[in-house]
DNA sequence: TCTGGGGTCCTAGGACCC
DNA sequence: TCTGGGGTCCTAGGACCC
């Protein structure tokens, strides 16, 4: 069958405030109220507490002083992760070609579907109305003949919104928008344009692409250029698979012991190369990010010769970049550390990067296990300290 | 109470190979 | 002693997104 390339057939759907909807969805008394998620920062706020100038991300401390009158919750991710399952669950009963972005948001193609479930516009109602039936959440969708624009819509049509950008109306729609609308244009970008005078899209446009480039780069030169013309042509990816997999943790303030930090390193590792065999996955790429209390960030990183989803080559390796890195960490307070694998195969890993040693692995991670049965899994960290005093030992290794 | 936790992609330089 | 170009991989940093 022809489907007409000029049909806007793109739905950008996006649940609002999400764990803030699913807070207020769980407990009837939220409903109606400011509720913020997250103490020490914002991870999401309701509408009633944006409406008082509460921004996801701002810290715990400048939310309450905006907004004193704020119920503030724990964030409960199990809890959003089922939410998330449930509403990925309505999208592909809609179609098959579901393009997840995030948690909370994904695009579907619905362009095949016009005889069966009828215009883009219909089924984008009927889903906003079987995501609120079935999972009990607001969903804003956005219609549009690309990707770009359907977000952009939903940008705009939220909160518990639905906007279709017609195709005959497009640059009417996208040329007065705020540069800060395009996709890849965040603060340092915006900055930039703005100081050159380009404050909306219709300016970016009237710029030749090598303009852009000189300013911006190559990739998001031409990136840019291309999204003012309104040129997307990206479809829609279905089985999208993630290229990385980590974990991180803040430090707070207060300076942390070799030892501490060791251990919050075993605890990182162990978490993520958890992970990692639960999807099937092995990586090579092992990187260490820290934070400074100056806010300076450093990575270091290792490629292992093979993959591998086994937490003593990860563990080993962590630790010779933590090592590496020593230097940096006395002279600046730390104030995160974070693991992440990267460069990921497909399948899991049969042969170990480093030489694997499978006694060393498998008691590695039964002290692991042993330390998580005692202490629970939140406070691995102490149970791994803890547990050395007491000669429950998670080994240490050879470097 | 100054600042979470999970990611993606791009750039630039150097090593290395042909 | 002087002299290339192209391609790939790795590392570190940075911008951006939710």
């Amino acid at each position: 069958m022809f489907v007409a390339a000029d049909t806007a057939k793109i739905l950008h759907a996006d649940l609002d405030a999400f764990y803030a909807s699913v807070e207020q969805r769980d407990d009837p008394r939220l409903r109606g109220r400011p509720v913020i998620v997250g103490a020490g920062v914002v991870l999401a706020c309701s509408y009633e507490a944006k409406a008082l100038g509460v921004r996801t991300a701002m810290s715990g401390g400048q939310a309450r002083q905006r907004c004193p009158q704020a119920i503030v919750v724990e964030p409960r991710m199990s809890a959003y992760l089922e939410a998330s399952r449930a509403v990925f669950k309505v999208f592909e009963d809609t179609t098959p070609l579901v393009e997840g972005l995030s948690i909370d948001e994904a695009f579907l193609d619905v362009g095949g579907l016009a005889k069966i479930s009828g215009t883009p516009v219909e089924i984008a109602r009927r889903l906003r109305a079987d995501v609120l039936a079935r999972v009990g959440l607001p969903i804003t969708v956005g219609v549009a003949r690309t990707k770009f624009l359907a977000k952009v819509a939903s940008g705009i049509a939220k909160p518990d919104g639905l906007l279709e950008v017609p195709p005959a109306y497009e640059l009417e729609f996208l040329h007065p928008l705020d540069v800060s609308r395009l996709w890849g244009v965040g603060e340092v970008t915006a900055e930039k344009l703005r100081t050159r005078g380009l404050t909306k899209v219709g300016d970016v446009a009237q710029l030749p692409e090598a303009a852009l480039v000189a300013m911006l780069g190559r990739a998001s030169g031409r990136h840019l250029h291309a999204l003012a013309h309104n040129r997307d042509p990206r479809p829609i990816e279905v089985g999208k698979r993630r290229r990385s997999i980590g974990s991180q943790r803040a430090l707070g303030r207060s300076p942390k012991s070799p030892a501490t930090l060791d251990a919050i390193l075993a605890g990182l590792v162990d978490r993520i190369t958890r992970r990692m065999r639960s999807a099937g996955r092995s990586g090579r790429t092992v990187t260490l990010r820290l934070r400074f209390d100056d806010f300076t960030r450093a990575t270091r990183s290792h490629t292992l010769p093979q993959a591998t989803d086994q937490t003593r080559a990860v563990l080993i390796t962590a630790r010779a970049l933590l090592a590496a890195a020593q230097p940096l960490i006395t002279t600046q307070g730390l104030t995160m550390i974070g693991i992440s694998v990267g460069n990921l195969e497909n399948e899991a890993a049969l042969q170990l990067a480093l030489p694997f040693d499978k006694a060393a692995n498998n008691e590695l991670d039964a002290a692991l296990d042993q330390v998580k049965d005692k202490f629970g899994t939140n406070a691995i960290t102490r149970g791994i300290l803890l547990g050395r005093d007491q000669g429950l030992t998670v080994p240490m290794l050879p470097d």
